[in-house]
DNA sequence: ATGAAAGCGCTAACAG
DNA sequence: CTGTTAGCGCTTTCAT
C-alpha cells in the first residue's frame, strides 16, 4: 500500500531489492531461459510492484537496434500541403497498423529537401531507426538512388523507373495515366489538360501515360502546373479555367484531391460535368464516390501498398535484396467521365 | 576522392583525426561558443568530409532528453478503423507540421487498450519520449486521469468534463450536439436518431447535447450504435434504415465519416435528402462540401486544435500546469439539413 | 544459474 | 579554450 520507498528507476535498483545482480534482472525481464524460474517470478513480481520500466534508450544504445522504423515524407515540390494530403495520410495510417502488428514503433518526420540537402542520410544515420520508409519520391529521385546503394533497409512509395536501384512500391502510374486518357477520349473528349505539377515522378509518369495515348489518338494534351497547398489549388485552377476552359473538354487531374478542387470550381462556374467538361482523378479516395457527380478515377489499393512496403522492409532488415512491387491501377467509372 | 580510410563512426574517431579530445568535438558540433572558432571550423570540415553523424541514441541517453514527442492513438472501442479515420489522420498531419517546426520528432503508436492495460504508462515511461499527445480519449478517460496526476507533459485531444484533471484540447462537443439537434429541428425534423457509439466521451457529449435540446423541444431522440470500421459502418446503417426509417425524419451522425456512409445508404434506398430525411454530421471534413447534397455539419477547427495541443505541451515541458482549451464549434448549413 | 566487468557513444562537470 | 573523467541505464561476454 504505502509507496514511500524511493522509486525503482533502474535495473540496478531492482537488482538490489531482489538481492541479485543487474545482469540477472536484465535476463529475467528479457525472458531469458537461463534464469531460474523461481528467481524470474520473483523479479517479475517485484518489477510489477514497483512499477518498473526499463529505459529503452539505454537498451537500444547497448543493443544497437532500436525497434523503430522511420517514416519520412519529403516535401520537395510543395512545401506545405502533402503531409495533410489525404492519400499520404491514409497510407500512413495503414503503415502504422502494419508496423504495430509487427512490433515496431514508428517515427514520423516531415522534411523540406530544399532546406536540407542531407534529409535522408541524416535520418538513416541518426542511430534512431532500424529502417526507413519514404512516402513519396517528390522530386528527390536521384538522392534516393544514391542512398539505396549503401543502405539496404529502405522502401519507398512511388513510381518505378526502368533500371532504378531503390526498392519501390506503388501503382503503375504510367499505365494509370493511359487508362485515364483513354477514358476521357472514349467519353468524347478531344482536347485534354493535365492538372498537376509534373515535377514529382509519380505525376510525371501519369502525365507521360496520358500523353502516350493522346499522341496515338491524335488528341492534344498539355500539363497545367497546380500546387497542392489548400488555398493555392483552388485559385490556380480557377485562373486556369477562367482563361482556357473553352479550349479544352477533358481534364485529367493528377490526384483526387486536385480533382475535387477542380470539380468545385467547375460547379462554381456552372460548367456542366460531364456534358461540357469530362474529369477524371487518380487515387480513388473513399469520398470519390460521394461528390457531385461522383468522381471517375483511377483506383490505387492503399492497403495492399502499405502491406507490401512493410513486408519488403522486414525482408530487407533480414538482409534480403528485394525487388520492387508494382501494383495494378484500376479504372473506376462514375459520373464525371 | 578516395574513401578507403576506415569510416568515422564516433566522436572519438573524429577527435583522433582532428587531434583534439572527444569533449571538444562534442562541443564544436553542438555549436558551443566556448570552442575556438578556428578549431570549430576545422572539426566541422572534418565531420563533413568523413560524413560523420553523431549517434542520437547515445546523446539522448546521456542528456536524458530525447527531442521526441509521442503521439498515441488508443483504439478502445473500435479496434480497426480510427487510425485510418480521416479526422484523426488530418489532426495528426497538422501535429506533425507543428512539432517539426518546433524541432521535435514524432513517434506514433497505435494501441488497443483492451489488450494492454498499461498502454499509456508504458509509452510515457519508456524513456523514448519527452512528452505525449493522446489522440482521442476513446473509452479510456479514467486511465488518462490517473496518469495525469503524476505526469505533466501530456495533452489529450478529446472532450472536456467538468473538473477533470488532464489537460485536454477539443471542441465543445455538447454545445456542438445542441447546435446539431437545433438545426435538425429548425429544418423541420420531429423524430431524431443519433448515429454513433456513445461509448467514447466525445460522442457521448455530442449525444447529450442533442438530447438536451430534443427534450426541451419535446422531440424524441435515440442513439443507434454504429461501428467505425469501414465495412461495418455501411451495413449497420443499412440495417438500421431498412427497419426504422419510417419512424424518424432527422439523423445526427456522430462524425462526418458516419454521415457520408449514411448519405450513401439513403441514396441507395432512394430516400430524398433533405426532403424526407434531414442529416447533419460533425467535423466538417474538407469533402463535406462536395457530397450530394453537400453535408450540413458542425465545424471543428483542426488546425487550431493541433496548434493548441503543441503549444500547451511545450509549456508543460517547461513545467507549467496549463489549463484545457475548449474550441467553439460552428454550425455550417449546407444541403442536407 | 548467477555475478562481475566492460562497454554502447555521447555529454558535462571539473580542472586547468 | 580544451582535456580528463565519470557516467546515462542497459546488455552481454566471461567466469564461476
Amino acid at each position: 500500500m504505502s509507496d514511500l520507498q524511493k522509486p525503482v528507476r533502474t535495473i540496478a535498483d531492482l537488482a538490489k531489492i531482489a538481492g541479485v545482480s543487474a545482469g540477472t534482472v536484465s535476463r529475467a525481464l528479457a525472458g531469458n531461459s537461463l534464469v531460474n524460474a523461481k528467481t524470474r517470478k520473483k523479479i517479475e513480481q517485484l518489477a510489477r510492484e514497483h512499477d518498473f520500466r526499463p529505459n529503452q534508450m539505454a537498451s537500444k544504445l547497448r543493443r544497437q537496434k532500436t525497434g523503430v522504423i522511420g517514416v519520412i515524407i519529403p516535401l520537395g515540390h510543395d512545401r506545405h500541403q502533402q503531409i495533410s494530403d489525404t492519400f499520404f495520410m491514409t497510407l500512413l495510417g495503414h503503415l502504422a497498423d502494419e508496423l504495430t502488428e509487427k512490433g515496431y514503433d514508428l517515427m514520423l518526420r516531415r522534411v523540406i529537401p530544399q532546406q536540407d540537402e542531407d534529409w535522408l542520410d541524416r535520418f538513416i544515420r541518426s542511430g534512431m531507426i532500424d529502417g526507413v520508409l519514404v512516402i513519396g519520391q517528390s522530386n528527390q529521385f536521384d538522392r534516393i538512388e544514391e542512398i539505396a546503394d549503401g543502405y539496404l533497409p529502405m522502401v519507398v512509395w512511388g513510381n518505378h523507373q526502368e533500371g532504378q536501384r531503390h526498392c519501390v512500391v506503388g501503382a503503375d502510374n504510367r499505365l494509370g495515366g493511359r487508362m485515364a486518357a483513354e477514358r476521357l477520349i472514349t467519353a468524347g473528349a478531344k482536347r485534354l489538360a493535365f492538372l498537376g505539377d509534373t515535377g514529382p515522378f509519380e505525376f510525371a509518369a501519369r502525365f507521360a501515360g496520358a500523353r502516350d495515348v493522346a499522341d496515338r489518338m491524335g488528341v492534344g494534351i498539355e500539363p497545367v502546373s497546380v500546387h497542392l497547398s489548400p488555398d493555392q489549388t483552388g485559385r490556380e485552377i480557377a485562373t486556369f479555367l477562367a482563361e482556357r476552359r473553352d479550349e479544352i473538354d477533358g481534364i485529367f487531374a493528377a490526384s483526387d484531391t486536385i480533382a475535387f478542387a477542380c470539380l468545385r470550381e467547375l460547379q462554381r462556374m456552372n460548367v456542366p460535368v460531364p456534358q461540357q467538361m469530362k474529369l477524371i482523378g487518380f487515387d480513388d479516395l473513399p469520398i470519390a464516390a460521394q461528390t457531385i457527380p461522383p468522381l471517375t478515377t483511377i483506383h490505387q489499393d492503399i492497403s495492399a501498398g502499405a502491406h507490401g512496403m512493410v513486408d519488403l522492409l522486414l525482408r530487407r532488415l533480414d538482409k534480403e535484396d528485394t525487388e520492387s512491387l508494382v501494383l495494378p491501377p484500376r479504372l473506376v467509372i462514375r459520373g464525371t467521365a
